[in-house]
RNA sequence: GGUGAGGUGGGUGAGAGGCUGAAACCAACAGUUUGCUAAACUGUCGUACGGGAAACUGUACCGCGGGUUCGAAUCCCGCCCUCACCGCCA
């Protein structure tokens, strides 16, 4: 959400800015929400002056009434009442107003990045780095969700009669490759200073809210009504959540946080397209590393992220690129975003799996994520976050591009945690 | 699930209709003292939204929402949450 004051400094610079979502064009609800702005500051000097007003009535009140001026104190009181009626109605005024501006504030998404270029879909997206070269499989190659069949690793079906499609099994080495790639991935995390956690999978709305899967995404989320909570798309809602309602201290930053969780998502309407095997699921699992920044390292920070990840892929010896997506392909919230994606070779498609986002001040504005400099006004901080990474499209990759006839060779890094180097 | 207690500033915790944005203590920060550290002492020490060039100043906020009253952290109603004990259970 940004912020009132910023658009009020800002109007031309995010109106141009949001150009580059695909065209969009906001001007109209910058100037309606401007106006209420005004309308809504104005009221307020309205209702401060007469309540400041009320505060003296009350005040002189007690003290005739202490004097034993009871007949005076009676004459204020009418005047008290008269005032309470008008306070009321402007009270009534603020809060309508108030409701429109956050009606509007929550339409319009984040102000791309300087470096953001326009676009109106994946298709303007812009390589910056590529990476390893795709390897030729001969005519026999399988996709991995054969390969999984192949040596017994996932089990699709039981997943559909135990839950439903999207829910797979994994099992034997197949569940000791996840759970391989879990550890690596948080060792390496740690590693690179993120203090790991173990969130909670379930959140409040308040936390749903924060970082803005709410009011907006609900239908994403999987709800459980009886209590109110919403299970995780991803483990970046309960790890930025820590830091709701905060006010670091600048020498604190920047906070490094990093977690594994399941995640959870309905993906409601995508059915058909893109869903075969590992490629989309309604549970996965996902390490993710949470930054939050000062404004002014966040973007250096953001580059940092970037390296985190694509390191990770460079030991895991997958043929990579990095998309700087352009303004139409940008997530709601983000300001900045790279996308990793692995070539999996049976497929010959590029699966994403990372996405790695500075969201500058947009999500701290809803968080109330601040921090000090000082004895300064607390000003809000950046947030940022990135996969590092999703599993399910790691394994897709993994079991196609390093299957051979004797078997599926582990990358050399993982050994150690999974114990065994090949899948026979 | 049952019963009871309670939600006040970064923490502990007082306040029980006006003098309370809130005592005291702890923590934190700045300074004085000191050969250094510590201790001691002094001072500062909530947030938001307005007004103002600034100094400063107005309003709101004591879990949330209503109500009573000239006046509510304090009284009344509803809700939420936390804790303790019992029951059940990984």
């Amino acid at each position: 959400m940004l912020q009132t004051l910023f658009l009020r400094e800002n109007k031309a610079t995010v109106i141009e800015g949001l150009k580059k979502r695909g065209g969009l064009d906001v001007s109209e609800r910058v100037a309606d929400l401007l106006m209420l702005d005004e309308k809504r500051r104005q009221t307020q000097q309205e209702l401060d002056t007469l309540l400041a007003r009320s505060n003296e009535i009350a005040r002189e009140v007690g003290n005739l009434f202490k004097a034993g001026k009871a007949a005076e104190a009676n004459e204020l009181k009418a005047e008290s009442a008269q005032i309470k009626d008008h306070a009321k109605t402007l009270e009534e005024q603020m809060e309508a107003a108030e409701n429109e501006i956050r009606n509007i504030l929550f339409t319009i998404p984040n102000v791309p990045n300087e470096r953001i270029q326009f676009g109106n879909g994946p298709d303007d997206n812009e390589t910056v780095e590529t990476h390893g070269s795709t390897p030729t499989l001969p005519a026999s190659a399988l996709p991995h969700w054969e390969l999984a069949r192949k040596y017994d690793l996932i089990d699709f079906e039981l997943g559909v009669k135990v839950t439903g499609a999207g829910f797979p099994f994994y099992k034997g080495k197949g569940a000791q490759l996840q759970r391989a790639l879990i550890s690596y991935f948080l060792t390496r995390a740690n590693q690179a200073g993120y203090t790991e956690y173990q969130a909670p999978l379930l959140v409040n709305a308040d936390s749903g809210f924060g970082t803005g899967q709410l009011p907006d995404k609900e239908g994403q989320m999987y709800f459980a009504p009886e209590d109110g909570l919403y299970l995780i798309p991803t483990a970046e809602v309960p790890i930025t959540n820590i830091f709701r309602d905060v006010i670091l201290k600048a020498e604190q930053l920047p906070v490094k946080a990093c977690g594994y969780t399941p995640c959870f998502r309905r993906e409601a309407g995508s059915y058909g397209k893109d869903v075969r095997g590992l490629n989309r699921l309604h549970q996965f699992d996902k390490v993710e590393i949470v930054q939050i920044a000062h404004p002014d390292q966040s973007y250096s920070l953001l580059e940092e992220m970037r390296a985190h990840v694509t390191g990770l892929l460079k030991e895991l010896q997958l043929p990579y690129r990095v998309l700087r997506l352009c303004g139409g392909d940008m997530g709601f919230a983000s300001a900045f975003t790279y996308d990793m994606e692995v070539f999996s070779a049976a497929q010959e498609k590029w699966l994403e799996v990372s996405s790695t986002s500075n969201f500058e001040a947009f999500q701290a504005n809803r968080l109330k994520l601040r921090f000090r400099e000082g004895d300064a006004k607390p000003k809000l901080a950046h947030t940022l976050n990135g996969s590092a990474l999703a599993l399910p499209r790691i394994v897709a990759a993994l079991l196609e591009n390093n299957q051979t006839p004797d078997g599926i060779i582990i990358p050399e890094v993982l050994v150690p945690f999974t114990g065994f180097s090949i899948i026979q």
